[in-house]
DNA sequence: CTGTTAGCGCGTTCAC
DNA sequence: GTGAACGCGCTAACAG
């Protein structure tokens, strides 16, 4: 069925029923409600596929995350879904998988799809993904980070810096044995940053990095779980283990109760993003407070300003920071 | 940029092009070498919307879920997203938020866009959903529970008779005080299918039901905390709180180890998915075990059955059980 | 193996 | 306020 169909069958043309399923435009009352009648009795949907072809306006746009089994960018998805939306636009939502090979296929099928705006998830991108954004000519946010040399607008923290503003406050309540447990192969993402500004706190308190490594990206909790056992062995006399996020640390905690330890007076522990469990864990976990919606929130805001201004001339680069501040809580606090 | 640009460049037709880019078709493989170092070079990427109008082929099929922010749908999500990339097809999520107006309005904006597939995790749909989904003809199926009436294919399991079964082999081990948590404003849904288990299996040992609702679907941690409250008030004598997800338990588990109540020994506790949380938490959560993925992946099998069938007559609907089994764990093991 | 023709179903643009 | 002509960029179907 297509709009000539319902057009014939009330003596008018295709433009017109075109006109009377957008709001905005100008059709005799009687008329519209005449169309939309029709289109109700027939179960007409009408053909967007045709329709962007011929306005140039495919009315979504796309993200790339690299998992969606993570209450953060899930989160973030759903802010930046909303608030696409009130603009008349849908989300159409990839998955990375964390894997930058996959990102660049993605950002390919998805390009052939003409999205009107791209947000990606900062990670080490394919170089190869560069000039076919820029092709594009559609505003892209990189989210989650701040990267060094972002492809245009930007909303995010430093990673590296929330890690080294806990690292530091932890140093600060006594702890100095502190050992760092991520993800292995996490070349250029945001916990290779993490793991850095680990490392610089550390180094500023005089005192050495203790890394250790399990499992690939994401890090889960049984992967936090086995890591307890990791870092005992390599260093035996660990006060505290920083993590790189906090479903990593929810597992270590686990290990310990396992081991009949209690967190934090044999071994305390901290995480890394304000995740439910983080708050409602027994104990309540020691992280770096993000809010992920802000982060879709403003994605979404900037999009809506770089379509206002592409009448113009391109919205200049946004550069949007959010807070990510330490919140210390019991896993870690400790009389001493 | 278009084929034909491409084409002038190399002195052939469009249509050359075309078929260069699928594998497929028949083209001198010095034209094909040629045609995609061009694009290569040039950076072309193909207009899909164009392509589907002409080809009548969308390339993508639509899965609707009522939250991302949950492990289980994520990874059928995963699963799904992996067995459809094996035939060649996108696919485009959709997030209902457990409201079946948003649920309607997706089904209608998906539709416009000629999904070859559509998946719809069930829970009450609005009727108006049903004619434009037989107006569309193509293969629909239904997850994560066994409804009434199908629609068409099924992949799922009875939310019912899998809690029934918990329930069942709870008052086996000595319970009988078992008070059901769940959520509110759950009507037809899966938590409600999952409560009438529950009472079916009480009234099946002589038990009245002992229910307690808290918070919209989907049920937190947070609202299992609170929820702890909830249950001893309207039931004090309680000895088991059999909570509609992993997650509620978890947070009704965390409430529990702030009073300083030791689970189960002062109360038990029970869950339903077999997250992950269920396996690592302290104590591990008896819950009822289901694989997400199977049920992904078993979708993406009856839609690849339904393509390779629609060349003759439509795919006889396939109602696919998959198991939904009660495991018990350390969170209602008690020594009596 | 390659080219030509003719749409796919809409929206833009103009005319009335 | 409404209609007609045209084209969006690609591919099916046929011809060669």
């Amino acid at each position: 069925m297509r709009m000539q169909d319902i057009a014939r069958r009330l003596g008018i043309s295709a433009m017109t029923v075109s006109r009377a399923l957008k709001s905005d435009s100008s059709v005799a009352p009687t008329t519209r409600a005449a169309v939309l009648k029709a289109i109700e009795e027939l179960g007409y949907v009408p053909n967007q596929i045709a329709g962007s072809l011929s306005s140039r306006r495919s009315g979504f746009a796309a993200v790339l995350v690299p998992s969606l089994n993570n209450p953060h960018f899930s989160e973030t998805v759903l802010a930046l879904g909303s608030a696409l939306q009130a603009r008349g636009m849908q989300l159409l939502i990839g998955n990375t998988e964390y894997d930058r090979r996959k990102e660049a296929e993605l950002v390919r099928a998805l390009l052939a799809r003409k999205p009107e705006a791209i947000i990606l998830t900062s990670d080490g991108h394919d170089p190869r993904i560069l000039p076919m954004l820029a092709k594009a000519k559609i505003p892209v946010v990189e989210i989650w980070d701040l990267p060094a040399r972002p492809i245009q607008h930007v909303v995010g923290f430093s990673n590296r810096i929330a890690m080294r503003g806990l690292i530091a406050a932890l140093i600060a309540q006594g702890y100095s044995r502190i050992t760092y447990l991520g993800e292995a192969d996490d070349a250029d993402t945001r916990g290779a940053s993490r793991r850095l500004g680990y490392c610089e706190a550390m180094a500023a308190a005089g005192l050495g990095p203790r890394l250790c490594s399990i499992g690939r990206p994401p890090a889960t909790m049984s992967d936090g779980e086995r890591g307890l056992d990791t870092v005992l062995s390599a260093f035996p006399d660990t006060e505290l283990v920083a993590c790189v996020s906090d479903p990593l640390a929810f597992g270590v905690i686990a290990a310990c109760q396992r081991r009949g330890w209690v967190v934090p007076d044999r071994l305390a522990v901290s995480g890394f993003g304000d995740f439910e469990i983080a708050r409602i864990g027994v104990p309540a976990i020691t992280t770096v407070q993000i809010d992920a919606g802000q982060i879709g929130r403003e994605a979404g805001g900037i999009i809506g300003e770089a379509f206002d201004a592409l009448r113009d001339l391109p919205l200049a680069p946004v550069i949007r920071p959010v807070p990510a501040l330490p919140c210390l809580r019991a896993s870690t606090m400790i009389a001493r």
